[in-house]
DNA sequence: ATAATTTAAGATAAGAAAGTCTGATTATGA
DNA sequence: TCATAATCAGACTTTCTTATCTTAAATTAT
């Protein structure tokens, strides 16, 4: 199986887009998340105190306690929340995997993926979870 | 851990790619690929059996047999060895994960990520194993 | 025929990723 | 103060991928 991003990623991403819809300071449940976005309740927990601790996120215990952005969501980019979750792997090695594929040695298709990771590097970069927030609004969301 | 694709598909990969350097149509064994390219043995053996299930390979049993390409190497395209071993989920899931995004309920990189991916697939279908063996041909494969 | 060599096939193990469970800690509000 | 609600933390289980091991089947060459 081909994939992008790890599971936790995508869930990360999907859990700060959720917190930036809520406005003002306004902390929220594990719970509500898991339950709005449909992540499993345990595993999430781990996640945000993951981005907590990388510092995109802040947390709050006890009642009325939660998770919040602990920035403004146009700070956030999609790139922030791969880096802290995922690494950058993907930008550092050889996309059909030889291993001595270098810019001395390149593969067949090393400029061509240079271009499309360049692409997809700068679609993460240049895109805030504020635009994601408003442009992937989501009926349950609301 | 971001990947694009799994390492049986690199695996894959490069086991076509040596075969592909070989003349007329001589067989290489599991043996000589596994110690060229540094794959654990019985690990690629169950690579090139699936590629050979899927068409792409002929195999030999015996003595002095083994596995060669099904069809001229400029035939095979990167495509056709990713979609035998990986599957093409890559070319339908939202890159965010978001579970219903979609041409009617687009997220925020929605088609940004379609030019991309786009991009990605014609890499693949238009370079083919000649190509990539020719191009990409390495000291220790002489 | 027989021995040697090779793939085929299935069971099993090791590691990583995903998911679950339980108890401790912290904060709120009655 | 005290019950409650929330995160924090660690161990545990499950599932998937990667890797290993062993035996069977097939083919070749002697």
């Amino acid at each position: 199986m081909s994939i992008i991003f790890s599971r936790q990623c995508e869930y990360a991403l999907q859990a700060v887009t959720y917190l930036a819809l809520k406005t003002n300071g306004e902390m929220t449940s594990i719970k509500e998340l898991a339950k709005k976005l449909g992540i499993p309740y345990h595993f999430l927990g781990k996640i945000l105190q993951d981005l907590t601790y990388k510092g995109l996120l802040v947390s709050q215990k006890g009642p009325s306690g939660g998770f919040r952005l602990a920035m403004p969501a146009k700070d956030i980019t999609l790139f922030h929340v791969v880096e802290a979750i995922d690494g950058v792997g993907f930008t550092k090695n050889c996309v059909l995997g030889f291993p001595d594929c270098s810019g001395q040695n390149p593969c067949a298709v090393h400029e061509k993926w240079a271009g499309l990771r360049d692409g997809i590097y700068s679609m993460l970069v240049n895109k805030n979870i504020a635009q994601i927030a408003k442009e992937t609004r989501k009926p349950e969301y609301v």
